[in-house]
DNA sequence: ATAAAAAGTTAGTTTAAACTAACAAAATAT
DNA sequence: ATATTTTGTTAGTTTAAACTAACTTTTTAT
């Protein structure tokens, strides 16, 4: 079994991870506000437990078994998160300092039954989906807002990351995931874009706001008379 | 704040304390696992932050502080008990495990909800108290069932330890909390009581159960005629 | 191409919470 | 009343996980 402290290590490795699943030092540094030293030490600890590849001076990976684990915790944060959403009556920018304790908890009972008391959800209360029993992640490709055209109309998934004050914004704003946008303009200097919801005429979304919103593009499904079964 | 290890010691102190209050620094090795030399060390620190009244060779004591803060932990404790069992589905030989292990979360928010999408409950599954938002344990007086007289018709109101093994035995019993014993005889050598309810003829109960179970006295209120309200 | 900055590493320290060995006090039994 | 056993304490060690100071390697900027 592993500690606390080790867990969040393995959660940072894996949320930090770039395309090639590379992490440095520093950044797990930054991320858990901890010393590079300690960061540095805990990396070996983890290496000889085979849960990171460790070279000096090369970026950090995580292991299968690694990713496996990082993906367990990570299930488990997820499904807790949803669980208190849909459950208990939760708003979606209070669930993640509770989950972030709970998904250190040692009991698989516990998280079979909400996982079935919740239908074995796919994605959590953010649009982040939620690992599947053996730890695998099946990734969703959504678009990141700021990189949607002029005049597209797409719908909002996810966000990129559950900072509690990019959710209070964004509940601020009417914004909530199924809403559909309309890219009305993009301001070139800046990147802020106009859009349009919920029947509203315009509101502005800076950039660094369009960086945080995952999107896929509405497909107009025009249905025919023909199409319509009767 | 407390570490989990401090809060695990405060509980132990609590649960462990005799009619004055008084506990032992062997007790709380034997309870814990831990060796006395560990729990010494503890007793002291927990004595600096005026938890423990602690003097050399001296029984161990809570302060009103340290009492306090072992109903607020208990408090949690009890109220997941509650919420497994009632919102979950889980029945009462299980939750104790996963209580143990969530009663350390820190969120306010989180054991306030509990409480109140279960009603404000007073007691846990086990018939344990529940005590106050102030940490304040209000004490029911029942009988243990071993000290009960021939005869006598009782409701059975809580067990005294939530030990797993105790639990399981009462379930393959059928014996719950609420149901009615009637006590048939008492075998004088032993102390194995012969009661009899839910309609079976004759049970037999060893002495070491007869001793957690906690019972209260029926009064057959017969109702007459005229108390009916019509 | 070299100097400066940033990132990574090593060595040694600190704190919490466990341990063992050895000793002291209190309780129990003969 | 004294010897034995149990309980409590002290001193010193270990491990996990944090830290600082100092040094090395890599990256970036001039």
């Amino acid at each position: 079994m592993n500690t606390f402290a080790e867990e969040n290590y393995i959660k940072a490795l894996f949320n930090l991870a770039d395309e090639r699943g590379e992490v440095s030092v520093n950044e797990i540094s930054k991320k858990l506000g901890i010393k590079m030293p300690t960061v540095n030490g805990m990396m070996k600890k983890l290496a000889e437990k085979k849960i990171v590849h460790y070279e000096s001076y090369k970026p950090l990976k995580l292991t299968s078994k690694g990713r496996k684990l990082a993906g367990l915790i990570i299930r488990k944060h997820r499904l807790m998160e949803m669980y208190l959403v849909e459950k208990m009556g939760f708003s979606w920018d209070e669930v993640h300092e509770i989950a972030e304790q709970i998904e250190h908890i040692q009991s698989p009972k516990f998280f079979e039954k909400i996982d079935e008391l919740l239908g074995h959800p796919k994605i959590d209360p953010h649009g982040s989906p939620i690992p599947d029993k053996k730890g695998a992640v099946s990734w969703l490709q959504y678009d990141k807002l700021c990189d949607i055209k002029q005049g597209t109309t797409v719908r909002l998934n996810a966000v990129i990351h559950s900072n509690l004050e990019l959710l209070k914004y964004l509940t601020s704003k009417g914004l909530k995931l199924g809403i559909e946008l309309q890219v009305i303009a993009i301001e070139e200097y800046d990147g802020t874009m106009t859009v349009s919801y919920n029947n509203k005429p315009s509101e502005y979304l800076s950039q660094k706001v369009c960086e945080s919103l995952l999107v896929s593009k509405v497909t107009n499904k025009i249905i025919k008379q023909k199409d319509i079964k009767t």
